[in-house]
DNA sequence: CCTACCGATCGGTAGG
DNA sequence: CCTACCGATCGGTAGG
């Protein structure tokens, strides 16, 4: 048995892919982000890591395999990110702030990643996406915990906690959408301005019918 | 010739659908939102119309046109609800209001078109990417606009309306992710509360560092 | 509306 | 890492 001929350990979340299993990760996040999921072939995996279809098995266990490593492990990240940033302060304000800016960097740094996430749902098998709905249920949870302790100390102002966790949510993953590290916009410039935003989603009393008209 | 061997017509954006020309279209928008453009097959649409998938071509010129379609139709429904919801009042507040509230009731009453519009870009041609892209940026360019004059009339502020405008734009979208008509939160409650959210993030001075750890 | 069918392509395996 | 290859499935057509 040769060496290449060892099959790729499947990778814990935080292990350091190298060489040709990097280039692979790397390819996929490239061509499952612009093509999609279902729009990538292994052809088209191969072909980027100048080699053939059938040699990719080397590095992978399956197409499937790849995208679920992926999504499992951007999930993890946002965890990781959301329970490191609650920690130094108690405080519901600086803490969704810190929440937030911790996303929207991590959106920012993760682009490929996070758009395949959100968008690749549909493309994994039942169990599989049932673990990550579960993940991002529990991301949503931690912020309407947030906005609640807030509301509760009478320093945000909403109607429901949950819709307005949601809206801070999807605002900081739209970032997946648009941002492009063209320089026009630096990370840390957008970073701030995100987590601003977020602090205008949960203090809305100033921006209620009636007291914006009668500004 | 027998009835059922005419081709449909290419229907225009607003014209109503009938009898099995609507069905597909239904079908199309419940299996599409669900199981992805290319996750579903010609042969799924058939069997939730009650027939086989031959029989569909004499509803449809290809899947790839009802894809086009939806998100055609959708798009232009978007930048119509816009329009209107422009006229009438020339206060940047009440027009960003106004627009973020239309856009959250047509997220809401049109969620599997406004998900399978997002999503499904990778799906399209060159030529139809094209198009659906460049009503996007019009319908960003026009939210911008209106944050340009709140912020020169003194009343927004943030650093960049575009930006801004894209975190609004997103926000409102995210609602396709999360809402349901469980009754637990009614069209209006959240089509108000959102509209507070917009606002929220275009009136940002009282949310900046600073004043925020220091209330 | 159907049956019969097709060329293309897919993810993946065998075997070296 | 490769060539050879395969069973399954796909969107769509022919013809009635």
């Amino acid at each position: 048995m040769q060496q290449w001929a060892q099959q790729a350990a499947v990778p814990p979340v935080h292990v350091r892919r190298e060489g040709r299993s990097q280039d692979l990760w790397e390819a996929a996040l490239t061509l499952f982000a612009e093509r999609g999921y279902r729009g990538t072939t292994t052809r088209d995996l191969a072909r980027e890591l100048g080699m053939r279809a059938p040699s990719l098995y080397n590095h992978m266990r399956s197409k499937q395999e790849v995208l679920r490593d992926i999504m499992f492990t951007t999930m993890e990240r946002a965890l990781e990110a959301q329970r490191e940033a609650l920690e130094g302060t108690d405080a519901a304000a600086e803490q969704l702030r810190r929440v937030s800016e911790a996303h929207a960097r991590l959106v920012i740094r993760h682009r490929r990643e996070v758009l395949i996430t959100h968008r690749e749902v549909p493309s994994l098998g039942e169990e599989d996406r049932a673990v990550i709905s579960g993940k991002q249920r529990k991301y949503v949870r931690v912020l309407r915990a947030i906005i609640e302790r807030g509301l509760a100390a009478g320093r945000f102002d909403v109607e429901s906690p949950l819709v307005a966790a949601f809206a801070v949510l999807e605002m900081l993953n739209g970032l997946e959408k648009w941002y492009r590290e063209t320089g026009r916009h630096s990370e840390d410039d957008v970073v701030r301005q995100y987590g601003d935003f977020a602090l205008g989603i949960a203090r809305t009393k100033e921006s209620r019918r009636g007291s914006v008209t009668g500004i």
